[in-house]
DNA sequence: GTCTATAAACAGATAGAC
DNA sequence: GTCTATCTGTTTATAGAC
């Protein structure tokens, strides 16, 4: 309780956390409730800020919303990491290998849709730039989204014998991705047909079996397609 | 110009053209630019009536986004017809058939979500209520998600030889609908990282027949695995 | 039924005290 | 850096003339 005395010509060691704090109640409210549909004083409740606070730190809303493009950019490329990476100068030795680290992406994948929990807020928050895009999508797409099909690209391409960058490699990764996405997208809908009470660990670990066998068929008939 | 004088005790004419017109602008409009993101002014001025026709006609903003979702519904319905409802007392007699049916009902997917102009705020109104779910969605979910799964499901056990409501059949078709859908949802991306200007009759084919393989390569793993 | 004027609430941005 | 008070514009809903 002596906020106002610390060292001059300082920055108050608050302020770091203010923005972080900012940051986060952002993300979570401009994904579950759009940004049109989240008021400044809503952040800033939330993050237990006052509402000048976001001028001062991100100029204003708008950009607050291009900060938790760039946390989101940071988080994704922090987990997914080493996985995102071509190891250099070699490719998966077989197809066998390859196949294996896609459906083992594809696990990841649905285990971070669901078991993680600012995970769901991190998809709404994309899914929200890709039907209404702004700037933020850029970072987005630019540090998520092509990173993460490229690389499945070139699995893809190990797996099957086909190019990394040819259209029906790239068009391929897309429909192996939306598969399982579509869970987290029509999430409401999935649970209502399904009678499920929410997507838990035992419900992730159904749909990822099963997305691993199709991943596996998809990979063989390419296979066959093209010998 | 005389527009006062009608018959008596009659509605006037114009009245559902005015709330057709003002339908079909709260579609595209929500759809567009999402529920929060559109004014009650603005949608009055696409449909070139006055703001205070939207209180009377619908009671209110939200009214408005409840006839949208039926005028949906109805749509759907309209196009979807006969496909959905179920052969009475016949299923598709081989599983060849049943196949060929789900791999039509994939294309039609795919040129709808393309060609139709209108359909393109239609799914996004529904991508919309999926993330934010309101009153509208129950009827959507109702009118179209459950009727279209629910026949696809049929189709998918003729196929697989698995039964219609089983859980995997069930997960299989969600799958099936996902790796489509996708191409609608994530539209920004996919036309990035394709380098595609637009998803035309062109591109929309290629995605088409990709589908379909897959479809098939789906159903071929799953007959093996339950034969 | 249509249209205008207005009310009451709320938005984001800002200036200035501390 | 934090926080409050306030400015300016916009929102939906409504009352009432035509």
């Amino acid at each position: 309780m002596d906020k106002t005395q610390r060292t001059a010509q300082q920055a108050a060691p608050a302020a770091d956390a203010t923005r972080q704090a900012l940051v986060m109640a952002a993300l979570q409210l401009f994904g579950r409730q759009g940004f049109d549909g989240t008021s400044t004083r809503e952040i800033a409740a939330a993050a237990k800020a006052n509402i000048g606070s976001i001028a001062y730190h991100f100029g204003g809303k708008a950009g607050l919303r291009l900060a938790a493009a760039d946390y989101i950019v940071e988080t994704i490329q922090k987990i997914a990491g080493q996985a995102l990476v071509t190891p250099a100068g070699s490719s998966p030795a077989t197809s066998a290998q390859a196949e294996a680290q896609i459906e083992a992406a594809v696990e990841r994948m649905v285990s971070f849709m669901v078991a993680r929990p600012e995970a769901g807020e991190i998809v709404q928050f994309m899914l929200r730039e890709l039907s209404t895009p702004t700037e933020a999508l850029d970072r987005i797409y630019g540090g998520v989204f092509e990173p993460v099909h490229k690389r499945l690209c070139q699995l893809w391409a190990s797996a099957t014998g086909g190019t990394p960058e040819s259209e029906v490699t790239r068009l391929s990764v897309f429909m192996c991705i939306g598969q399982v996405i579509y869970f987290r997208i029509a999430r409401p809908a999935v649970l209502r047909r399904m009678g499920w009470a929410d997507i838990g660990a035992a419900e992730a670990a159904k749909i990822a079996g099963l997305a691993k066998e199709n991943v596996a068929a998809m990979i063989a008939a390419r296979k066959a397609g093209k010998p």
